[in-house]
This record gives structure tokens, C-alpha cells and sequence, in this order.
RNA sequence: GGGCCCGUAGCUCAGCCAGGAUAGAGCGUCGGCCUGCGGAGCCGGAGGUCGCGGGUUCGAAUCCCGCCGGGCCCGCCA
């Protein structure tokens, strides 16, 4: 493959051996993108650099070192700058040469990493009691998106789901249902039931009563113990844990495996987590004083309580332990459902089912906000303490808030702060189910008015509330807070989800109108609309790689608005179809369908639904 | 008190890791472009003390230090 990411390792090289016969080593040079399309599309500084040591100006120097560099003059024209940066610019060649690899290969081809590695990536991992929400979208569609991206370099990659069906928020729902007689059976979403009646409810009577709150503490115990009550729990979990995967699998999410919390206790991976704790003296029993009677990691953090009854740390340690093999798997696997993808997504159990389904990964990725950093980074120096070599990888995010505006249609009151937390205690939260239903209409409304004649409305607007959900939570940067509101998030004009997804109907169009074959193109003169789109083409790779080593995929939604964007240049500036040259024609054609293989391969990444139409 | 993150146009954000050449987008706003390869688009205008102050450097939005503002964590919660 040729590609902008090939040519600019040819020239790091060539500039890094001018360098070194020099007798200079330093790691300073820049060898890159400019910061402006006028100078070109590789630059080097070094001649900065070099100025130091030969006391010159850059410029004089730089018109001496381009000498030294041997570079590709078929794909690379040079020109030095005034200010002595050597600028680089693509020929003719290397873009007809780029657009006939893309129609040879009908695509990108293969993009891989140097190492292939055994990968797993734990997300969306909420507590079993109510619905998603904006919030956990987040979370599934940062870590659905890393996932798509390991797998399309190539990496083998397993998805995982935690399931917390001990803790204190299924306690408080269970009371709900024990003791404030809250119906099984409800007309809404068993999960929205569940999370804004049962659960906020008995939340606020538990907070009331004393004697509610005893009955949480035998609930909680019983569940940890595997008792009758968590016999009565488990199918009302797993109801919700379905409506939960329903809202997953609708942003295009997808699972391997689903893990549950009751499982490593009941299964005995706790104790043996707890024996490698104690064998390597990294946790310490209090005798005196305020932790009496404790057991306590690393001087830091409480793992056994008093009562002896565990808190979730030491639950997470263990699931972080087995993720890298430190503890074996022996867990019985059996289907838990069919995905949308057609995959299945499989259960653990204690008893049924084939074994072996799970090896342990090189490396163990888990996404939290960046609430739960300390905590993570606790589990990761335990893991280090205990010499797993094996990589355990936090990605935190920033929280996502509700604006005043949309705060204040939740509470249905005034908000004096700019925007408030979400809280499924409290019952503030926009959840997803509503915002994708949100979405579909304002599409449906659009549709209506641009193309009312288009077959299967519904699924073309599912597809575009996909689009815009998942774009707008993968362009901020990861560790900004994300203040959400639904007035923005029905704008599908501008820098959303909806603009790639109309380039990508666009092409589709003129291709099915053209319905011409292509072979190698010849040389021809391209214009600076054609340059530039075939530049941003160029750079998926590089942009794919670079994704991948900055852990951004952020990096990767700005590069796919940079190319649609050019796209839409082109096409506004270039008729393609009414051309009469042939040539030109067929040239354009060419580059339509070159744009449409690469879109597409990189929608498939970020997980955005192409459409032919819309 | 200790620690983490953020501060760039009216608003939402890129750029900072690897310092360099006129700081870029989107929304909003003002003004252009459809008997059309579909305008969910394109072109142009207005709009910036890159939070503030020092330091390093020939050169700082970018690196270092200090401060200010906003958010978060520091629990026998998860």
C-alpha cells in the first residue's frame, strides 16, 4: 500500500540518516504534518535544529541539507522556505498511484500493528438496575469504538460486561419489590420501570425508615451468600440486564461475554484472590482503632469489613486478576443471547454449559469515568505488587451533565446552576431509550420535509440517531466533561454524525447513477479539490495508527469530518456526471467510489450506519 | 488539608503529548449560491488580551513555576 503514513516514514528515515551523517543524534527533529495546507504536506524543522550546532541560519542550512536527503522525487516535490522549513508536497503520481491501489485492492486493505495481541475491553459494566443513560452511552460508545478500532488493526479482541448483581443499588431495588409491593409486571421498559419508579422510590423510603434499611443489610448479605433472596433477584436482574444489552445493541454496541459479580464470590474466585493477597502480605488485619477488625490493602483501602462481607474493590481486584489469568478460569460458558451482529453473546455460570471459553489477554482495557481513577490505579499498583506482567489499561473519561435547559425539563422546575449531575438516585438523568426516540422523530420530521418519498423512514432515522448519538460522544476529548443537551442533540446539521453519513448517500448516488466499471486510471491533471481529497484519503491509515497510539478516538471523528468535508468540496465544485470529458469522467468516478470504500471502512470503525439514501 | 481534570471566538470544541511559519472548525449571526450528480451542502463577512502573572527559549496556546475560576476524588459506597 502507498499512503501518506508510508511516505512519511520513508522521509523520517531519509532525514534521520542525513541527520545522523552529520553526527547528529537529537530526537528533536519534526518530521510531519504543517500546520497549514499552503506549506505543503510533509515539513521538517530541521534545519532549526542544525542552526544551533553550525551557528547558521536555518535557511542556508536548509538549502545544504535538502542535498543530504535522499527522498522519493516520483512521489515528492521539496521547497524550502524563507523561514527554513523544507516543505514537502505529494506529485501528481503519488495520488494517481494511491487512487489505483485503492481500486486494485477495492479498499484500504489490511492495517496492522506490529504486534498482534490477545486484547480485552470491559465497558458499559451498570449496575443491574435500571435503564441507561446518557451518561453510560458514553461509556458503550467509547469502548464499542475502541473496540472496533483494535479489531480493525488486527488485534484479537473480546468484549466484556460486568454485571454488579450484588451491590447496594440491586439491594435497594429488591426492597421495592419485597417489601413496597411494586409490581413484577409493568407496560414500560421492565429497565425504565425498574430505575424511575421501584428503584428511586424505595430508594427515598429506605432513607426514611430504619427498619427498611435493616432489611437492605440481610438482602445485601444474602446476595453475596447466594441465598433464597438472590434466587428471587436473579431473574428480575437478568430481565433488566436484557432491556439494558436492547439499548447497547441500538447504538451499535456488541458483547463476548457477560460477567457477574455473584459468580466470583459463589465460584470461590474471591477467597483465592484473598489467599495471593494474604500470601504476599499485601493486606494487613486491623486490630485497634477506627478499622478494627478490617482487612486493609496496601495501607490504602478497606477490602473486608467488620462484618466480614466485601466491598466492591476486592470484587474488582479479583475480576482484574482473572482478565489477566492471574487467577484461572474455570467458569462454564453457555449462550445468553443472539446480538443484531449475529454473534452470540455468552454467560458464565457455575455449573453449565462448555468451559474454556475464555484465555487470559496480554492486555485488560476497562473504561470508567473519571470518578473511579484512584480506585483503578489502586487495582493496577496491586497488580504490579503481585508481578503480573500481563498489561491492565484504564481509560477514564470526563462525567457527562445535563445543561440548565435540559435540567430543568427533567425536575419540571428552576435550576439556578449552569448544569447539574446526573443521579439515578434521584431520578435526574436523560435516558438513552428516549434520547434515540428523540432523535428518530426530529429525522422523521427532516425526512419528511427534504425526501418524503424515501421507503423505510423508520430504519433510516434509527440509523441517523445512531450517527449523530455516537459522533457527538466521540468528538470531545476524552477527558472533557460533556455537558448534554436535547436541543443541541436534535441539530443533525454541521459538525454531527448526519453530515458524514449524507456524503457517504451522496457518492452512493452518483456511483449507482454512473454504474461504470473502473481499471488503472492514466495520467491526468487533477485539480486542487480532487489533491485535496485524495490527500485526506491518503491519511487513514496514519490517522487509524495514530488513534490507536495516542488512545484518542476523538483523533479519528475530527479526521472523519476533515474528510467528509472535502468531500463535499469536491463535489461542489466538480460536476462529475456531466462531465464530457471521458477522462476527467471517469477519473472522477473513480475517486466517488475511492471515497465511498474508504468512509465507509472508517463509519464502520466509529460504528456510524452508512446509508445509500436519506 | 492532599490529589486528579478542565479554562482557546457569544456558545460547543480542535490544536498542547513531540515549541516554529497568518491560532482552526461547528452552532449562532450577517450576506451570497438550487428549472439540482439531492442545499442534512458549499462560499464569504463580522467575531480571539489562547484564564492571569512570571520563567525557559532566537521563538510559547503548546514546556516549567505560581496564582485565579470551574468540576471531581480522598467512605467499613459502587
Amino acid at each position: 500500500m502507498i499512503s501518506y503514513f508510508t511516505e512519511l516514514n520513508k522521509l523520517t528515515a531519509s532525514v534521520n540518516d542525513a541527520l545522523s551523517k552529520l553526527g547528529i543524534t537529537t530526537t528533536s527533529v519534526y518530521v510531519g504534518e504543517p500546520t497549514e495546507p499552503a506549506f505543503g504536506e510533509i515539513t521538517t524543522n530541521a534545519a532549526f535544529v542544525l542552526a544551533k550546532t553550525f551557528k547558521k541560519p536555518p535557511y542556508e542550512i536548509a538549502k545544504d541539507f535538502l542535498n543530504k536527503i535522499e527522498y522519493d522525487k516520483e512521489n515528492l516535490s521539496a521547497e524550502i522556505h524563507p523561514s527554513g522549513f523544507i516543505n514537502f508536497r505529494f506529485t501528481e503520481r503519488f495520488y494517481l498511484s494511491f487512487l489505483n491501489e485503492i481500486l486494485k485492492n477495492d479498499g484500504f486493505g489490511e492495517i496492522q500493528v506490529k504486534e498482534k495481541k490477545k486484547i480485552i475491553i470491559e465497558h458499559t459494566s451498570v449496575n443491574p438496575n435500571k435503564a441507561l443513560h446518557v451518561g453510560h452511552a458514553r461509556n458503550v460508545v467509547l469502548g464499542d469504538t475502541f473496540y472496533r478500532l483494535f479489531k480493525r488493526l488486527g488485534h484479537d479482541v473480546k468484549v466484556l460486561n460486568y454485571i454488579d448483581d450484588t451491590g447496594v443499588q440491586v439491594a435497594d431495588l429488591i426492597v421495592g419489590f419485597k417489601y413496597l409491593g411494586y409490581s413484577l409486571e409493568s407496560d414500560d421498559k421492565f429497565d425504565h420501570y425498574c430505575g424511575d419508579v421501584v428503584y428511586v422510590n424505595a430508594n427515598k423510603a429506605i432513607e426514611e425508615n430504619e427498619e427498611l434499611k435493616k432489611k437492605r443489610s440481610e438482602i445485601l448479605k444474602d446476595l453475596e451468600e447466594g441465598g433464597e433472596i438472590y434466587n428471587f433477584a436473579k431473574p428480575i436482574i437478568e430481565k433488566i440486564v436484557r432491556e439494558q444489552l436492547k439499548s447497547a445493541w441500538n447504538i451499535g454496541a456488541r458483547y463476548d461475554i457477560l460477567n457477574w459479580e455473584s459468580h466470583f464470590i459463589h465460584g470461590g474466585y474471591w477467597k483465592k484472590m484473598f489467599e495471593i493477597l494474604k500470601e504476599k502480605g499485601l493486606v494487613k488485619f486491623i486490630k485497634e482503632g477506627k478499622y478494627k477488625n478490617c482487612w486493609v490493602l496496601l495501607d490504602k483501602k478497606i477490602l473486608i469489613r467488620s462484618d466480614g462481607t466485601t466491598v466492591y474493590t476486592a470484587k474488582d481486584l479479583t475480576y482484574a486478576a482473572w482478565k489477566l489469568g492471574l487467577i484461572h478460569d474455570e467458569f462454564y460458558y453457555h449462550v445468553f443471547s443472539k446480538q443484531p451482529d449475529n454473534t452470540d453473546v455468552y454467560t458464565t455460570t457455575l455449573s453449565d454449559g462448555i468451559k474454556g471459553l475464555y484465555t487470559p489477554a496480554d492486555e485488560a482495557y476497562i473504561l470508567i469515568d473519571q470518578r473511579q481513577l484512584p480506585l483503578q490505579n489502586l487495582i493496577k499498583e496491586t497488580l504490579r505488587a503481585l508481578s503480573v506482567s500481563k498489561e491492565y489499561k484504564v481509560i477514564a473519561y470526563g462525567l457527562v451533565a445535563l445543561s440548565k435547559n435540559t435540567a430543568e425539563k427533567i425536575v419540571k422546575g428552576k435550576v439556578e446552576k449552569e448544569f447539574v449531575h446526573m443521579s439515578g438516585r434521584s431520578g435526574i438523568y436523560y435516558n438513552l431509550d428516549d434520547l434515540m426516540d428523540a432523535i428518530k422523530i426530529a429525522a422523521i420530521n427532516l425526512i419528511n420535509n427534504r425526501n418524503p418519498l424515501l421507503p423505510d423512514k423508520e430504519d433510516t432515522a434509527s440509523k441517523v440517531a445512531i450517527a449523530a448519538i455516537r459522533y457527538s460522544l466521540l468528538r470531545p476529548d476524552l477527558e472533557k466533561q460533556i455537558v448534554f443537551d436535547i436541543d443541541d442533540a436534535l441539530k443533525l446539521e454541521g459538525d454531527t454524525g448526519p453530515y458524514i453519513q449524507y456524503t457517504y448517500a451522496r457518492a452512493s448516488k452518483i456511483l449507482e447513477k454512473a454504474n461504470q466499471e473502473f481499471s488503472k486510471l492514466e495520467e491526468i491533471n487533477l485539480s486542487q479539490e480532487e489533491k485535496n481529497l485524495l490527500l485526506y484519503m491518503s491519511k487513514y491509515d496514519y490517522y487509524l495508527l495514530k488513534a490507536y497510539s495516542s488512545m484518542s478516538v476523538s483523533i479519528l471523528a475530527n479526521y472523519a469530518h476533515e474528510l467528509a468535508f472535502r468531500f463535499n468540496v469536491f463535489y461542489e465544485k466538480k460536476r462529475v456526471l456531466d462531465e464530457k470529458d471521458t477522462k476527467l469522467r471517469t477519473l472522477r468516478l473513480a475517486l466517488v467510489y475511492a471515497y465511498k470504500l474508504i468512509i465507509s471502512d472508517l463509519m464502520n470503525v466509529l460504528g456510524l450506519p452508512t446509508l445509500k439514501e436519506l
